[in-house]
DNA sequence: TCGTAATTTCGCTATTGAACGAATTGACAA
DNA sequence: TTGTCAATTCGTTCAATAGCGAAATTACGA
């Protein structure tokens, strides 16, 4: 019951349900999704911890970087579900198309050296 | 996006899913979901509520009473595999099977005639 | 080693949400 | 119509959570 409810609460922030739709297209690091999103990298960042924490995405390190995709190795049915019902029922969500268009076109060195430029 | 966010949201607390599972046996009233759950009867009206208002659960008008049941009608793609898996995933779980074994003895006049005494 | 940059953690504020009791509403029966 | 009882709504309190900025951590490169 808890790891339920604690699937659900996660399920239930807007910015969360976008990071993990962005995940759908690629990996991605803490900046980028910031980038996109419009939030902090700090909140970027506990976002993604408590999506890691009911096993929703995994991090690896790329040298400086942490890379976050999705769980695809879960055997939870409820997990499962959720991710193959996720990108079916927002697809034509005018924000989740918002976030596609960018998640093409956001780069990770191009953004650092622009955050870079304007610090 | 908002209407699932709702549905994830309500889903999110523990008395509504027990709610939703309780649902799965048969029809109640709000003072047998009372009797079960353990919380004052505003709390109940409220969790019931929250449900209806995503579409998960209707109601009708039974008297002095309102019984609630599920919404098997629903098209919705999520709802209904939220439905499927509930069960699926807490039929063992120690708190729901305590439900459940109240839900087969809660008996709506005795309820109230019982409370009636007490007051 | 030392500085730099990405990320995480911490402390704080503001908002949301669950719970309660009291007051109100709605429907039946005397 | 009036009283009774189930249910809802309202106002309040308390806990949980999203957000931010600052400080701490981690890892690469000079």
């Amino acid at each position: 019951m808890e790891k339920l409810l604690k699937i659900f609460k996660a399920l239930s922030d807007k910015n969360r349900v976008r990071i993990l739709l962005l995940l759908t297209k690629k990996k991605l690091c803490v900046c980028e999704i910031q980038d996109i999103l419009g939030v902090t990298v700090s909140t970027v960042s506990k976002h993604l911890s408590i999506l890691r924490d009911c096993d929703f995405i995994i991090d690896e390190k790329d040298g400086k970087w942490v890379n976050y995709s999705l769980n695809t190795a879960s055997k939870d049915i409820v997990l499962n579900q959720i991710l193959l019902i996720l990108p079916f029922y927002l697809n034509n969500d005018e924000l989740i198309q918002s976030d596609f268009e960018k998640v093409n076109s956001v780069c990770r060195k191009n953004l650092c050296n622009i955050l870079l430029n304007i610090s």
